[in-house]
DNA sequence: AAAAAAATGAGATAAATTCTCATTTATACT
DNA sequence: AGTATAAATGAGAATTTATCTCATTTTTTT
């Protein structure tokens, strides 16, 4: 049996997370500003789906009000920044990174969790073929689209049991 | 070639909404009052889903803005009324009639249209198998499920052109 | 380093939804 | 049918969420 020590140098984390906040500004010619970074980062410190309560918590009054929302605006005209919302009708964001891959959302209705989750690529298949279907159906294009699964956790949920 | 005289009977029509209204409220045991009828009249004018403003213009002021939120929570409470949001945020709402089919929705990014469609029963059952995959994965169960299609109506949409 | 352009903070404003409570309406019970 | 009780409604106040305004600060350009 071997045993590893992992040291977690929380700076080099954050110093990482204010490195790529700053390539995603500086590869979408958006100034690099304080504010922007610090979302940013709070969008980074989790990988699922946030509502905008979390991001204010996390800011700590470090960015005003105002300037979230618009900084979240900004991000949103990039494309690098998704938002839609939650069945009890919370507005969610989440970081769409370069290398994110296509997927969906559970929601759990007892603790509001959102998880991304990616399905088969069989099934990826078979929706591109009905959504094709429909565009012929009803004359529309079709740009996107999105599975929503409604549930509840049951027991391995942090925020619940 | 023959020639067909239609004779559309509106007060029929509008005994009939009120006749349905009262039974699903009866069925339910809900209270019958003339607001709830006038506003499942108006969630019936139309077949697709309607944004919260659209009922308000119907009811001209017929029923107090508090009650029609009133009545449409007590609506969602005994399940025959599916509420939820489109792609702009704006809040939308449907009635579920007993003999409603399973369907998903296909929304318009011009105008704002929201189309009820059904998806093959081929794909419906690979999307439950795909769901129970996930509900083994996240420990969750999972009750309800939606997928959601964005676009634009390239040339039929009433409302666009 | 200075000038110009852009972004920010603080609070005002707007829009959507919920809440409060006095009055009205519906239901249950003679 | 008529009355008592319970429930629902209307009107507007309050709350919540998001956007807007504009003077000040920060970033970018030169």
């Amino acid at each position: 049996m071997r045993i590893y020590l992992i040291f977690f140098d929380t700076a080099f984390y954050n110093k990482n997370m204010s490195e790529s906040s700053r390539k995603i500004l500086s590869d979408h010619n958006v100034s690099i500003t304080n504010p922007r970074i610090l979302v940013l980062e709070a969008l980074m410190e989790s990988q699922n789906p946030q509502t905008i309560d979390d991001l204010q918590k996390k800011l700590q009054n470090k960015v005003a009000k105002s300037t979230l929302y618009r900084v979240l605006g900004d991000l949103k005209k990039i494309n690098v920044l998704h938002e839609f919302t939650s069945p009890d009708n919370t507005t969610v964001v989440e970081l769409l990174l370069h290398d994110a891959e296509h997927h969906h959302h559970l929601f759990c209705g007892d603790c509001g969790e959102i998880i991304d989750v990616g399905l088969s690529d069989e099934f990826e298949k078979l929706l591109s073929e009905e959504i094709k279907k429909i565009e012929r159906k009803f004359n529309f294009h079709i740009n996107d689209h999105r599975v929503e699964m409604f549930g509840t956790c049951t027991d391995q949920c942090s925020n619940c049991k």
